[in-house]
DNA sequence: ATGAAAGCGCTAACAC
DNA sequence: GTGTTAGCGCTTTCAT
């Protein structure tokens, strides 16, 4: 049987589909006998209002776009986003909204606004080179939130940490263990990770520390047997007393590469990393880390955006705090 | 400026809405010389048909709801799952569908069907623990594919893989490897964690090994330190040679505690898993464990409920491979 | 307190 | 090949 409908309601209630859908959306102007009658008969027939027939009406569609900007792959296997994502997902429930998974391939997501199926986006950590990402967007007027902050993007509204301050803590704590040679392994072309270069540079540069460039590398590939094959080559051509990577995955790497070259972490290499995933705690040895509030970040943006979307102006971007997780993967250099 | 609507295009072309509505769907019976120009101003106009619209009058959302009968955290937290939903995701997209995710708290999924905001349901590995949802789902006719197969609920359909034989595998393994004192440690009732016991038992069995009982637990919390406690306690009272968990997580919990009690894995004790994530190829040692092809799992569910959708006729379930990966966590037992 | 009617943007059966 | 018209299910303005 077809689902039953407004009209159908009104008819049994003996009244105009307009006092039901008074009734539905609980607005006044309904004599309490009248809404009674017309609740009970929603109830009896188990009436749902078609959601996107309401949504046309009222010209949103009540859902929200997740973009993902990056390869999915990369996105999925690191716990880190996805538990951005668990919050972005939650806090879009709970608030009454849907969550739509956007892929920049097949249907452009510009398309999928346009279309009216999503009401805004929230892009999950893109980086400098989605900038065309943010250049339709914005052609299209669609709002969005980005999890990410991205240089010279003025007019974007972003939920972050500092991440260069997040640098700053990790290159403090392996300094005040007397570490002078410091590897830092980074990622391509992500804001976070060229923010968290800059600490780096900042830092050492505070304590007199020449910067050498045999120290830094960036991998391309960000997961843990990236790290470490980049750990690998690291260890090779710089011998470092101590390694800052910006992500715990490439963290796991290398440690598996200093562990698999016969040295100890933390006795003869320190190891810190970026994020503070869940499995951080759990590997041998525990590692000492930057943590930054994931599932908060995907909360906030979630917000913003709802905000964004009901208030009708942009809201203000906002900085989460990071924090200086000390474990058992960093001690002093060895004399 | 209000978007431009398949009216204004009708106009400005000088024709019905039903011929750009023709050329919009690449139907017939629309003359060259007028489709050209239909199309010059849809390109011109940047015009995007409302996809609501549209669904409203096919009766058709184009979406498909990913339902997490299960705690939020607790899918998100594992790997196999979170690779289940990437394979889900991916090719609803690749056949044109828009996914939604779906908790079962606020906005009831039943609801979201009933209001017509998807065309279906994906639900993701439930246990008989959720055969209320199942039935709310039959009740309101609404087509769905379960990631999991659920004893005694035969009008399902599903994708899975044969939990038994997994467990078989894996048992073969270990009792060719000499043991004969092989714990299991499980998730309270899954399916999946249910058979996998039965083919423990029934292994056991056609090797001559008594069972007992004392060597078998079921673990509340699955996860790495789920894993590590209910070890830690499996030690001390049954004094294994040997341990089978049921999934990755729990394994690597389980090597946590066996090397906390100052045992060496494989030497004294040897651990094998389930799912095979990526995570266990990188742990020390490397994880043996049961592949499960976790996106596939996904890829195809995705595809049997669009199959679904578009033929109208439930398709049959479909079970997919296992296989024993020999890592470094398993060795011939300590005579 | 209630309803008639228009409007949201599209598809499709049927007529020409 | 093309248009007319009804229909999809809801909200809302404006009368009464």
């Amino acid at each position: 049987m077809p689902a039953i409908t407004i009209d159908e309601i009104a008819r049994l209630a003996g009244v105009s589909k307009t006092t039901v859908s008074r009734v539905l959306n609980n607005k006044p102007d309904v004599s309490q006998q009248t809404r009674e009658t017309i609740m009970a008969l929603i109830e009896q027939y188990d009436f749902h209002p078609h959601a996107l027939a309401k949504a046309i009406s009222l010209q949103k569609s009540q859902s929200i776009g997740l973009i993902i900007p990056h390869e999915a792959q990369y996105i999925f296997s690191n716990p880190f986003y996805v538990e951005v994502m668990r919050g972005v997902s939650t806090e879009v429930d709970r608030l009454g909204y849907y969550l739509l998974i956007c892929y920049p391939h097949s249907q452009n997501y510009v398309d999928i606004y346009k279309q009216k199926r999503v009401d805004g986006f929230i892009i999950l950590s893109p980086g400098s080179l989605h900038k065309n990402i943010f250049k339709s967007l914005y052609d299209a007027e669609a709002p969005f939130i980005s999890t990410s902050m991205i240089p010279d993007e003025k007019e974007m509204v972003y939920v972050d940490v500092d991440n260069k301050r997040g640098a700053r803590l990790a290159m403090e704590h392996l300094i005040s263990l007397g570490h002078r040679r410091i590897a830092f392994i980074g990622k391509p072309r992500l804001a976070s990770s060229i923010e968290r270069l800059n600490g780096y540079r900042e830092t050492l540069q505070e304590h007199g520390i020449a910067y050498d460039d045999n120290l830094v590398m960036i991998s391309g590939d960000a997961s843990i047997s990236g790290g470490c094959s980049a750990a690998h080559e690291m260890l090779r051509r710089a011998n470092p007393t101590a390694f800052f990577l910006v992500n715990d995955l490439l963290a796991m790497g290398a440690i598996k590469a200093i562990q698999e070259s016969g040295l100890n972490v933390p006795r003869d290499v320190s190891v810190i990393g970026f994020d503070d995933i869940p499995l951080s705690e759990c590997i041998y040895p525990p590692l000492t880390t930057i943590r930054q509030p994931a599932f908060e970040k995907g909360v906030r943006a979630a917000r913003l955006l709802v905000q964004y979307l009901e208030k009708k102006k942009k809201p203000k971007s906002q900085l989460l705090d990071v924090d200086l997780v000390v474990r058992n993967s960093t001690a002093a250099v060895r004399s």
